[in-house]
DNA sequence: AGATTCGTATCGTTTATCGGAATAGGAGTC
DNA sequence: GACTCCTATTCCGATAAACGATACGAATCT
């Protein structure tokens, strides 16, 4: 075995014990989600108990319907683009959803200014929800599904800094750094100390670095087991809210946080 | 019916003609998600094609097993906590994925143009992964899973010249050259010595010969082992980019190639 | 109250699923 | 190269699970 051992969904042989096919073949992709890597069929022979013939014919309808892939080169299973948008569905829409939206609306009444929901996927930042505060001048951004790149927004700043180290630094050495203002950070030793920073700090800011004269204060939401998992931020146009009084914000973002965490698995 | 009416998971009819009783229910599941809020079975009848009765035991296997919930005080199904975990672990899964994302990102916003990741599957063409470029003219292109003849695009032929010579001629002899436009290539010695000319020169192209006023240009991704194990294509109208110009970004994918070479196991 | 729609239960039929066993494929060793 | 070991894939007959027409109950509308 690679490395360690895959922990199936429930518990010890609870797929193998389930007498619906559709729960089995459910219960396989939650164990293969939750490697966080490429696994081979061997490893999820261990981990769901499952006969050999069953989980190849089962990984074979799934790979058949897009769901799942075979890592190039190898055999091991990985997770192909139709689930990985059903993730992110799922994410957008769960009851859950409905409370989050009531904490951020809560939010945006009290502070006046626009506040986001974000997280990221495949390295992108995406936008689980967004309210906008009653002002005519507003930012519109990509909705729905549509990625921004990290490296000049809050959110985005603020979940990079929360990756694990080997994550992080595979990213930054990757991304492109596209500048859109004059502030916009483009150099990744500027970034790297920037994310740092944030890490220490708790929380990031966008000093007109995607769009000038928008303001960005991003705090994270961890999840029960203490990953940051998103970020709540607060956005503004700095002729109504500067900067410096935006971070004032911060300790109501982190009590916003807590709220939404909780609503995560 | 309450609003707007829901969509199925691809088209109409899909999920209702598809022989797998656990991809019409994990089709079910997608269209609930994809609701965005509480959804009944007739809702759900009308959306998936499905007959009552099959519905009515899906919704329940889901609900027993944790996965939907119903809406408190009504019959409506949301989704439940075991599906919204797997959600979350599934955006958490990215790892390779994300990076091979990055890269093309990259890629698309040098050259404006989209990009794709392609690997062959059973003698079809999947892209694994693709960048739109953020022109209003798209060609939309089948994806998650959905295969596509490999003669008449660059990702497709070039993946097949470089398989091994028993298995291109094998699947030589066996595809069908379907005609899709007057330069669509039909003729297997013609397609033949194309793809010799695609292993000396190095990548491949597509001249229009899938939809008239497309082109591609291909190149290889090698694993670590040296073996062919998919491509990076580039794709554009030609009015915008005429393929001449296309090619003269073969090195530029070749360099994104190498990049994305590197996260296969 | 009657009509209508929607959700739930029943049950004989059918067909996909199951999994042991045999086969093919690949990596490593000598 | 011949061998071994381990993993992935294919085969196939028995079985059980999925199927869906029909019927029934419950809720909502008029």
């Amino acid at each position: 075995m690679n490395s360690r051992a895959l922990s199936p969904a429930t518990e010890q042989g609870e797929i193998a014990n389930e007498t619906s096919s559709t729960l089995k073949a459910f219960g396989v992709l939650e164990v293969l989600v939750r490697a966080g890597r490429a696994v081979t069929l061997s490893e999820l022979m261990h981990a769901t108990e499952l006969p050999k013939p069953t989980l190849h014919r089962t990984l074979a309808l799934f790979e058949e319907a897009g769901l799942l892939c075979r890592e190039p080169g190898g055999r091991a299973y990985i997770v192909g683009d139709r689930l990985s948008r059903f993730g992110l569905d799922v994410l957008r829409n769960d009851g859950a959803a409905t409370q989050r939206r009531i904490v951020l609306r809560r939010v945006v009444s009290e502070i006046g200014e626009s506040c986001n929901l974000a997280v990221l996927h495949k390295g992108a930042v995406i936008y689980l929800d967004r309210i906008e505060a009653a002002w005519p001048l507003r930012l519109q951004i990509p909705q729905g599904g549509v990625a921004m790149s990290p490296h000049c927004c809050a959110s985005g700043k603020l979940l990079l800094a929360h990756l694990s180290v080997v994550e992080r630094q595979r990213l930054l050495e990757m991304m492109a750094l596209e500048r859109f203002t004059p502030r916009t950070i483009t150099d990744r030793q500027v970034l790297a100390s920037e994310l740092d920073r944030i890490v220490n700090s708790g929380y990031a800011v966008d000093n007109e670095e995607y769009v000038l004269g928008v303001a960005c204060v991003a705090v994270p939401v961890y999840s029960r087991h203490g990953e940051v998992v998103a970020s709540v931020a607060l956005q503004g146009a700095t002729a109504r809210l500067p900067l410096m009084r935006a971070i004032e914000f911060v300790p109501r973002l982190q009590a916003a946080a807590v709220d939404i965490g909780s609503t995560f698995g």
